[in-house]
DNA sequence: TCAAGTGATGGGACTTGGTCTCATCAACCG
DNA sequence: CGGTTGATGAGACCAAGTCCCATCACTTGA
């Protein structure tokens, strides 16, 4: 049993999910994992390069759609308009089915702080994508920084919104971003 | 000997420092930074909770500074000048001997995933405690998002360009948030 | 002056994350 | 039917991190 049985790579995001919800991250060792998926520690890191990387799947698919959005996008756009590009690009994974999870995912990685060290290092990870993206097209340094954090600071709003009142990822996003954009635009300097 | 010398804390960091630099990080092991500060492994981990921490020591002293200088801005500041004199504030304990090794040190993090990781839960860090500092002010929450983003982003930058050209950190600072105030202001939206 | 107390350290056992190597077995292919 | 390929199992091994207890330097109080 378990040797050829398909979809290795799930069930162990699924067991590790469930048991990271039962007992906690902390009190779950990978060879458990392992072993409720019916394999063990070796295939375990065969599919995953360490213990919290079963969280975190996905991102290289989500790293190609942002570079490709970002270089995608209409010659006119601005810096902004190119990481809308990247977001709406991203949509294509975000399908009810495929995030079923997302809330408990989300709920596990705030209880634990080597988690959500992971995922500030994903967030981070778009963050320079983009900015790569945006340099690629010829935006200037700091404007690409700043584009690039506030894309990301709406990916995160948009996402999380997406999570709790679902519809179109695209549609989400897009409208997250024009909020942060004219929160961004209003702030008055300092003197 | 060791036992009773002082400063065992600040030797194991300039231990830890001088041994990634010499050999890199993954090549070192904690009980070989401890050995080198004449210390043991024990002792370590007594003053440090994992091998990255060594690197990031200080860090509550920073956060404290920074809570303490948005609510110490003046009250018709708005948010941007909440931050502003957040950055302002952490330029105590930015003096150049205690930032001698500043340039190594990032060095040192650039080069490995790791630390990469440590780093960015950092600043997620600096963002969460502003926008917390943001709020109790009474600020939206849209703004206070925004505001601590793009707080950050001015931290990272204006460090370093201290880093490099040194100067007063404060005001070094304060020119790389207005900076990226003005940027963030010029960006159009994507229609 | 000395005995008890305090706090930092040493030391070593132990668990677990993560690496590495080799054997094994199912499927595929000629 | 024999060889090849690719995913898996098994187990040795190292380092990170935890825990517990002994030890020693220094302090305090009688």
């Amino acid at each position: 049993m378990g040797r050829w049985e398909p979809d290795a790579r799930d069930r162990l995001v699924r067991a590790a999910l469930d048991l990271f919800d039962e007992q906690g991250y902390e009190n779950t060792a990978v060879a458990q994992i392992a072993e409720r998926a019916g394999l063990t520690k070796s295939t375990y890191f065969r599919h995953f390069r360490d213990k919290r990387e079963v969280l975190f799947s996905g991102q290289d698919e989500l790293l190609e759609l942002v570079t490709g959005g970002i270089a995608g996008a209409s010659e006119s756009a601005g810096a902004l308009g190119a990481v809308e590009g990247a977001l709406v690009a991203m949509a294509v994974t975000f399908t009810q089915d495929r995030w079923a999870n997302g809330p408990r995912r989300l709920a596990v990685i705030a209880a634990n702080d080597e988690l959500r060290e992971r995922d500030a290092l994903k967030m981070a990870g778009f963050a320079r994508t983009m900015k790569a993206g945006l340099l690629e097209r010829g935006v200037p340094e700091l404007d690409a920084d700043v584009a690039s954090e506030l894309g990301v600071l709406a990916l995160r709003r948009g996402y999380a919104q997406w999570l709790e009142a679902g519809g179109d990822f695209a549609e989400v996003a897009r409208r997250a971003l024009e909020e942060v954009r004219v929160a961004a635009a209003g702030l008055e300097g300092a003197e």
